[in-house]
RNA sequence: CGGGACGUAGCGCAGCUUGGUAGCGCGCAUCGUUCGGGACGAUGAGGUCGCCGGUUCAAAUCCGGCCGUCCCGACCA
């Protein structure tokens, strides 16, 4: 491509609205535009990136015995009634009408229309079966942010296995994780595997690729000793018991006048250390009133709630619920004696004696509460989230919290899907079961900014050669010197006639605004030529990565240049 | 959905307090001089000041409503 026929509309300043590193120089790259929030149009080089990422993820998909085929993006609501997710994903769907009247759905995601094309498998012989599409989703995001990284409209990489039994799923569940392991290693990605949470997806497994970044939405409970990684949403920890001193044969009621914290009740005088008490917090899950006990230091994970409980509406009670439930106000809360609602309570509370909490009356509080003796506990449940520095479930060495970007996501769904949807196939003995699912995904643009974000300096994006948009630029440095236009041409001719993708910058700008663009745009590979290499007979090769110059003899150049290129594709 | 900020030329911004001809830088076009790290001079083109309504002789500016965008939080695959 000539660098003066392009449509490459880098900018001098950084857009304002962009605050992540990859939103900002894909704007100012000129590889794309926003159309509207959470909804960007791809440039030229955009889409020479999303075309390239796209290539790796199939030829992998493709090596793993994936068969791609399309699907609709339109899809019709019944479907999605009859699995319930209608309701349950309800707050991202985008929704129309046709002029029948009739409802439509566009698709945040497909496992419903997988499960029904696969209504047509009849026989255990069939499988297993794994199919893939490359495809837009539409999710209606309440906060699409940072560019490329959360938006509302995005191509996806879904597939989607098809087996008999759970052993089935088990060996394309591995199948995946290998070649998603190969996928972001091509896409000059780093990204960890961890244990996840099945969200709204359901289903018994899932593990997610995290690429670090501080730019990234979920955090991540990782043990450098053992190598244990998984989502907060599931993470867990060990942690010191503690231990509790006897307390009295019945809680003691006490006056707590203006106390409504854990840190008031602290320094309280005839209070308790964070550690002693137990915070009362009532959620609404599935308009259900329900008591959430937990230990004075800890923090509720919401999403262990909501996969601990199968909840799917799931929220903090109100003051006028709250004081309807339990007859006093935030803050003198407590479970004792309370019988009606369900009562969950995290596991670090288990065993624990002569503890505070509220006492249900404004401005007071038990002490001497024993979990066990005094508390009506429904169930027990995993609900707090996992610090810095606690103990690793597998090992007990200190974990680390960090920040990243979701990059891809595989899923044990098991029958779930197959169950409401009737895909069913006749086993060895003649009896129907349902398919045994797994679905797995990676987002295209998202996994492009994820390459950004990891891959960029002051000057610009820094592009691993796997998926640059032109592996090599040609710089000439006057394009009113035949010399250097005719040696640059040729150069240009041979690369091309070589199968690399190389752009010729022919623009009759000055060098510095020719060097600053290119690395702008993150060329890995920029040759420059000019009168003053001329003169030697080289030209000069600058690698984008690690910004060493080298000369190379003109004769030499395109030979050289392939070797090089061929060998870091 | 809660909190905060912003909307003026392709991009980045000033002007608004105190109402009166819409400005600056970059970019763009033409010409000239330049030319190995974002040149210089000259002359130009380009704007329903987000939208609707109100106040006023007069609104980018004051008032009301709406829309849009970003950031933090909530939520989310």
């Amino acid at each position: 491509m000539r660098w003066s026929q392009a449509f490459i509309p880098t900018l001098r300043d950084d857009p304002t609205d962009a605050e992540a590193a990859s939103h900002r120089l894909l704007v100012r790259g000129g590889y794309m535009r926003q159309l509207m929030s959470g909804v960007y149009s791809l440039l030229p080089l955009g889409y020479r990136v999303r075309s390239k990422v796209i290539t790796i993820i199939r030829e992998e998909l493709n090596a793993i015995g994936g068969q791609e085929l399309l699907l609709p993006a339109l899809h019709p609501r019944e479907i999605w009634e009859q699995t319930g997710r209608a309701e349950s994903m309800a707050d991202i769907l985008f929704t129309l009408s046709d002029l029948r009247g009739g409802d439509a759905i566009l698709g945040p995601t497909h496992e419903e229309i997988f499960a029904t094309v696969a209504t047509e498998l009849t026989s255990y012989k069939q499988l297993p079966q794994l199919w893939y599409q490359i495809q837009t989703k539409f999710r209606d995001e309440a906060r699409p942010k940072s560019g490329l990284l959360r938006v509302r409209e995005f191509t996806m990489k879904d597939s989607y296995s098809f087996d008999v039994d759970d052993a089935g799923l088990d060996q394309q569940f591995d199948r995946h994780f290998a070649a998603y392991t190969r996928i972001f290693e091509r896409l000059g990605v780093t990204a960890v595997a961890v244990e996840a949470s099945s969200g709204a997806m359901g289903g018994s497994d899932s593990i997610e690729f995290i690429v670090p970044s501080p730019a990234g939405e979920d955090d991540i409970a990782h043990c450098p000793a053992c190598g244990y990684a998984a989502n907060v949403e599931r993470a867990s920890s060990t942690i010191p018991s503690f231990h509790d001193e006897p307390g009295p044969d019945q809680p003691e009621r006490f006056p707590t006048p203006g106390v409504h914290t854990i840190v008031d009740l602290e320094e309280f005088e005839g209070g308790a250390s964070a550690e002693r008490q137990i915070k009362t917090l009532v959620y609404v899950l599935d308009g259900e009133p329900t008591l959430v006990l937990l230990r004075g230091d800890h923090e509720l994970h919401e999403q262990k709630l909501q996969d601990g409980t199968g909840a799917i509406d799931i929220r903090p009670g109100q003051p006028d619920e709250i004081r309807e439930l339990l007859g006093a106000d935030a803050g003198s809360l407590g479970a004792v004696g309370v019988t009606g609602p369900r009562i969950l309570a995290d596991l670090q509370l288990a065993d624990r004696s002569n503890m505070v909490t509220g006492a249900n009356l404004d401005d007071h509080h038990l002490r001497g509460v024993d979990v066990g003796r005094d508390i009506a506990v429904t169930e027990w449940l995993d609900l707090r989230t996992v610090a810095a520095g606690e103990g690793c479930p597998q090992c007990g060495e200190p974990l680390e919290v960090f920040r990243g970007i979701e990059a891809g996501h595989i899923f044990k769904l098991g029958t779930k899907f197959s169950k409401a949807l009737g895909a069913t196939v006749l086993n060895a003995d003649g009896v129907p079961v349902p398919l045994v699912m797994g679905s797995y995904g990676i987002g295209v643009e998202r996994n492009m900014a994820a390459a950004v974000e990891m891959n960029h300096d002051d000057t610009g994006i820094i592009w691993p050669v796997s998926i640059a948009p032109y592996e090599v630029v040609i710089t000439a440095v006057k394009v009113d010197d035949e010399a250097t236009m005719t040696v640059a041409n040729r150069l240009y001719d041979d690369l091309n006639e070589a199968g690399i993708d190389v752009l010729i910058d022919d623009r009759n700008e000055r060098p510095g605004v020719k060097f600053n663009d290119a690395e702008l745009i993150g060329i890995p590979y920029r040759v420059t030529v000019g009168p003053r290499g001329l003169a030697s007979d080289i030209v000069e090769l600058a690698d984008r990565c690690t910004g060493e110059k080298s000369e190379l003899q003109i004769e030499a150049a395109a030979q050289e240049l392939v070797r090089i290129v061929t060998r870091a594709r």
